[in-house]
DNA sequence: ATAAATGCAAAACCTTTGCACGCCT
DNA sequence: AGGCGTGCAAAGGTTTTGCATTTAT
């Protein structure tokens, strides 16, 4: 909350209420919520907060690259606060996206160019299936 | 063009002249088009096919699996008939995505799941850069 | 003959935009 | 005080849908 009122001023944003809180939500949600979901999350809290203002507050936000948008294939983006491009698995079953480490993934760029010759600048990796928890819930109703 | 209508009549589906027509441009480009593109495409030669039928054509032909969606982080998809799933490579300059191979990147999907516990089924690699002919026009623009 | 696919137009949907007001600095 | 940000409502663009007609099997 602090923090995000710091980081916020120190990228050249004012730190509306609106601007706090979502990117107060974003730094401490790992859910990678899309637009909807940061509107609906966040309604209670701020009622007169428009979808507008989400929509055009993330924008702001990614301008700023104090978030990055995710593209998981969907018809819709999600955000995340976590900026430094990492590979992310999403659970086909109940839909919630997660985090893997970028390290293990690191020596991709060069296979890639090594390929291609392309000038290789930035990779997404995602990856999909079912998440522990949703394989149990698979497997008890077979 | 004889491939497409056996393929599409052992999926299922009516060899009409539109899906045909999609399905063998699909089959025979690597620009990996988005549902647009294929209209304006194919319009010259199918002046009555309409958009509505293009959006109905590629649904039917993903649902048969006959062609992969893509989602290269656009706002729109991409459509592809190499349906096993490849790594995919975009320019950021021109914008065209072409196709790696998925030899080079076979072991990823032991790693997402020594990592996250996910039963991993699927995986979408793309990386972004500049492709060879870019680099020289932003050199020589430069 | 039958069921499915097409094409049109309208609807639905999500996202963006313009503008007046209000708030942060 | 000044300018940026907000919220509303309207516009914009894309994708989906319903339905009558046509077409493939």
């Amino acid at each position: 909350m602090e923090q995000s009122v710091t980081l916020l001023k120190k990228h050249g944003l004012k730190a509306t209420p609106q601007r706090i809180a979502i990117y107060d939500y974003l730094l401490h949600t790992e859910a990678h919520p899309t637009v909807d979901t940061i509107y609906a999350s966040l309604h209670p809290t701020h009622p007169t907060m428009s979808l507008a203002t989400v929509y055009k507050t993330v924008e702001s936000l990614r301008e700023a690259g104090l978030i990055q948008q995710l593209n998981v294939g969907e018809e819709c983006f999600r955000y995340d606060a976590r900026t430094s491009s990492h590979p992310h698995v999403q659970c086909l079953h109940c839909r919630r996206v997660f985090d893997l480490d970028p390290a293990s993934f690191a020596d991709l760029s060069d296979r890639a160019r090594a390929q291609s010759s392309f000038l290789i600048t930035q990779a997404q990796l995602y990856f999909y299936g079912l998440c522990p928890e949703c394989q149990q819930v698979q497997d008890a109703s077979d």
